[in-house]
DNA sequence: CTCCGTGCAAAAGGTTTGCACTGGT
DNA sequence: ACCAGTGCAAACCTTTTGCACGGAG
């Protein structure tokens, strides 16, 4: 195993301890399926990765692990326009507040965010048609009711 | 009706003209709605928009027509982090390529995305967390594909 | 030992598909 | 008149929930 899994697997059940969160082998295969692949599976991609080394683990517990994971800020959720999702009628450039909350969107029109460069390198053929910027964080509604 | 509202319809109905696509009720009904409001809505929420406009409409055109929409540009599919989405086990900040082809998401790293100004303004009382830059576009195996 | 995490099964939610009918061109 | 679009119902897929058992602290 490489130095700087390892490294990242100890620092998880140190967070763990110091949060007082139960270390599951199936916690710790999902973290590490998880730092091990640049693929940004889908919640059944994960399983998928996870099943063969865990042979008996439920989707549920892959689902349960995962949230666990976000909670805890060592993994991330990630935008994708090919899910469930929302639609914009405005097709000008524009970005987005999502509130991590209530999972609100609102828009963001600043000329700042509007001329950024395009992605350099390693691209590999990819072709960029348009981007847009997504800021995450917490409405005042949602911060108000915790 | 505002001005450029009726525009924009007048505008749809001749790019469905020019691409032949047929101009349906129910086509003109939900993409007016949708450059009628700035909630973003879910295509559940869209079809609460239109039910009421359209008596009869099914949930099933609805999808169909947002899918069209989305095709022909008119509207477009918001990434939101909060739908049946990917993970990433890479917590520093960095950006993504996503192709609207087959919906593989790479990463990109580039220093230049990393340091961007916080949005100002009417935020109202959102605290911004972090942000993601959302490259789109086509990778070049879809590219050839077609 | 206690409590939280897990697995299973079932429910829930959202989206897609097959088929007959309707409506736009 | 023709073909694409629509409505309905059912299928499908992903995610969530309730409950009993088992393992971590």
């Amino acid at each position: 195993m490489h130095d700087h899994v390892s490294n990242r697997i100890r620092a998880f059940e140190d967070l763990c301890h110091r949060q007082s969160i139960p270390v599951t082998v199936q916690r710790r295969t999902v973290y590490e399926a998880l730092i091990g692949v640049t693929t940004h599976p889908s919640a059944d991609g994960v399983y998928e990765l996870v099943k063969d080394l865990l042979p008996g683990i439920s989707r549920t517990t892959v689902y349960r692990v995962l949230d666990r994971l976000v909670e805890m800020g060592v993994i991330r959720r990630l935008p994708h326009p090919s899910c469930a999702c929302r639609f914009d009628g405005n097709t000008q450039r524009h970005h987005h507040l999502v509130c991590r909350g209530c999972g609100e969107v609102s828009d963001v029109f600043d000329l700042r965010y509007d001329a950024l460069p395009m992605p350099t390198g390693r691209l590999s053929g990819f072709r960029v048609e348009d981007y847009s910027v997504v800021f995450t964080g917490i409405c005042s509604a949602c911060r108000n009711r915790n």
